[in-house]
DNA sequence: AGCATTAATTAGCTTTTGTTAATTTTTTTA
DNA sequence: TAAAAAAATTAACAAAAGCTAATTAATGCT
């Protein structure tokens, strides 16, 4: 069942799209919700469903063989998440997606809406909306860690994200950073002391 | 003047696109030829303008104020470059764009694509082609960044593109690594006396 | 509320990086 | 091909990061 909301979101890129396809496309999108803490995509698997974060906040991670876990990824309100792994390359993915908050998604299939792009334009121009957020995420992210230092990537993301740091723990967050959760304390208190 | 190659490239592109369309993108695709050391695009520009690498090397590159450049991008051989400042969001480019070794591009307006693909499913697919192109190189360079340490780095691109060290000044690669010249000048060492 | 668990901080130590500058090597070019 | 310029390496030192483990703080749960 789709809300009044998220009707909106879909007619807002559907312009000129025929009627066929709304149709297929609003029967198979779902609402879904994800508690805090669940798994929505596994490790190992190839799952093409795609998710408009409506509500709440979720991550990407990588399981160490010695049990460390590295956060790749955090996506918020507003923005996509699925597994990149699968829809990009039709490779398993290698991480894990996982709600950190309890989480309302606007669910479809990347497959169904690429089938349709490659027929309609204007489903075309919502996969390049989708490919052109995850790019700037990467886009941004790659200047982080080749321009700023651990220090300047977490002061940035504080000063973009200020909320961030209220709902994701510290331990994701540092490995989001590339570096350790040791080393981002070590840097807070740096950050403090400065007055 | 497009050669067999590049028409070839096209029609693989272009299955489905009307005799219109296709003759407005020929007639504004052009085979560009770039001289080492020529700078492609200047920082503050905001060109449209975007190659696809049969032959050659580039790089991105920001100046800091204090004189020291750094690379943020390296494209080659098959590879797509723009200033994706202004392809994407449509702002003047931070970067500058410099070919390092004599290049052929076979250049089209992102505009124009655009453009085309919003009416054309076809073109669509290019414009796909494009930003999953960007993806790939991105997302595998944050997993390189969170993942790994700069000594790893360096190892993954030398394995993965071993004509890069030869190709690519260090002091240029050292930054595309997110490290200095000095301290890739050491891995380099550290690597070569473990045997 | 109290206990158990988990997260964050701190400490001590080692390794690596950044910085600046000197030296050596390589490349360019006149 | 010799001189000049640029790149790479090395050195010395300070700053920061990784690692392991202990301690403190915060959170979750019955």
């Amino acid at each position: 069942m789709l809300s009044q909301e998220d009707i909106q979101f879909y007619i807002s890129i559907l312009k000129g799209v025929n009627v066929i396809d709304i149709y297929r496309l609003f029967k198979t999108a779902k609402t879904k919700k994800i508690r805090a803490g669940e798994i929505y995509i596994h490790e190992g698997t190839a799952s093409t469903k795609m998710g408009h974060i409506k509500k709440g906040l979720m991550r990407a991670y990588q399981l160490k063989p010695n049990g460390d876990e590295i956060t790749i990824l955090l996506r918020w309100e507003s923005q996509f998440i699925g597994s990149y792994d699968t829809i990009m390359w039709q490779k398993p993915s290698r991480f894990i997606f996982q709600a950190l908050e309890d989480t309302t998604l606007t669910e479809t299939d990347y497959n169904l809406v690429q089938e349709m792009a490659d027929r309609n334009s204007s489903i075309g121009a919502y996969r390049s909306i989708f490919q052109v957020d995850m790019l700037k995420e990467a886009t941004d992210r790659i200047e982080s860690f080749v321009l700023l230092s651990p220090k300047e990537r977490y002061l940035k993301l504080i000063h973009e994200k200020p909320d961030i740091v209220n709902r994701v723990p510290d331990k994701y967050l540092s490995t989001y950073l590339g570096i350790t959760p040791v080393s981002l304390s070590r840097i807070r208190k740096r950050i403090a002391s400065e007055q």
